[in-house]
DNA sequence: GCGACTTTGTTCCTGCGTTCACAAGCGGCT
DNA sequence: AGCCGCTTGTGAACGCAGGAACAAAGTCGC
């Protein structure tokens, strides 16, 4: 278990998380932490963080902690964020005008290469900097800045066919936030975000919660 | 297994995203479905729906498959969205303006009742025939509308304050899109959404992907 | 009315993720 | 220099979720 070897799914989804705090501390003069503190600014329990970070062929100092500096590198460059990777955003609706504005991407490790959107009457805005480009111009881009991310933003009629292009163009991951399902390549990761899921799942322990007074009452 | 009973965190999740394909085919007119293709359909394996919907006492028929009608019918009132839910949004900056404005709330069993934002720039602006209002509302509006649901889209700044006052105001679930870990009462449930992270597990797996390049290279 | 076919609901089993608990290691203090 | 206390890293047990396979049940055709 020295080096990278066969992180869990679930642990990289936390290294996400420790990464944020890791880089509010840095900012904050921390140098070094424990793992009870770090868990507790990351919301999970202490030996699972140190579980996680065993996963990297850790680096803490027994006694003492893990310096915030290192560590954080470490989970950069197991992330693959340590340099800034380029990602292309489709679908300038409501929802995308929102994520090409949102500063999180830049200082998280993210440089939005380009956007797109297949209404005409779109393409030539300008959104905090960038241009709004045609489809087809995206095979160009992909490729002349090597990108490997694609954001799908667009209404879910329109997903599957964006999506298709952006893996003929060469992506090989893909974050939807289109309510449909995906069909792609083995080659291909797909990561789905529903924002209606979500409350739908709120709402379900809502319901129970509400099932559960009635009992009492 | 008769009556709801204890159903799993995974399967709620899949049971929002099972109705929302039901709604589709319940629009497109289709009276039946089969366990294996509503599966198809939803991206799932078939044995995993079925065991999923025996946790609904199900209401299949052997040899034909599922009541279209019945199964969202059923669905819905499991999670809790057949009658509309209210929720309020707070933080009407570029994240909060699009999800203002995202149509799959209403579609999807939520109502939007108040937009609040602590900028008194911002209050009394219109959005989408909402009015968005000042901090000093949201008692009375989550009062009024027996909102049970709070969704937080400042700046990670605000975001624990925002909480502490939708949590004395009665709401008892939130949905924070802000990068902040959230404190809350053991009666609240708390969902987490962020965009950042959701890249950097794709960036992960794109990262091992170019690692096991180099080596077959 | 009966048999064959289809599809569900369930059972068993395997594997992953989480948690507890403890031994090992390092720094600081005397 | 040696001991003590603190913190890490890991081994083992536990619980939950996923997948395959099968028996029960209902429909359709004859």
């Amino acid at each position: 278990m020295s080096e990278g070897r066969a992180v869990p799914e679930a642990t990289v989804a936390r290294l996400a998380v420790y990464l944020r705090v890791l880089s509010t501390m840095c900012d904050g003069g921390v140098l070094t932490v424990s793992s009870e503190a770090l868990a507790n600014a990351a919301g999970v329990n202490s030996a699972k963080l140190r579980k996680d970070l065993s996963y990297l062929g850790s680096i803490g100092t027994r006694g003492v902690g893990y310096l915030v500096e290192v560590l954080r590198e470490r989970i950069s460059t197991c992330l693959g964020v340590s340099e800034h990777r380029a990602v292309v955003l489709v679908g300038i609706g409501n929802l995308g005008h929102a994520l090409a504005g949102y500063g999180g991407f830049r200082s998280r490790g993210f440089r939005i290469a380009g956007l797109f959107d297949a209404d005409p009457n779109r393409v030539g805005e300008d959104i905090c900097g960038l241009r709004v480009r045609g489809m087809a111009d995206m095979q160009a881009v992909v490729t002349r800045e090597s990108v490997s991310i694609g954001v799908i933003a667009t209404p879910a009629e329109a997903a599957q066919e964006v999506c298709d292009r952006l893996v003929a163009a060469g992506v090989t991951s893909i974050l939807n936030f289109a309510p449909a399902v995906l069909v792609v390549p083995d080659n291909v990761d797909v990561r789905k975000v529903d924002l209606a899921v979500e409350l739908q799942i709120l709402s379900f322990h809502e319901q129970r919660k509400a099932a559960g007074l009635t009992v009492v009452l």
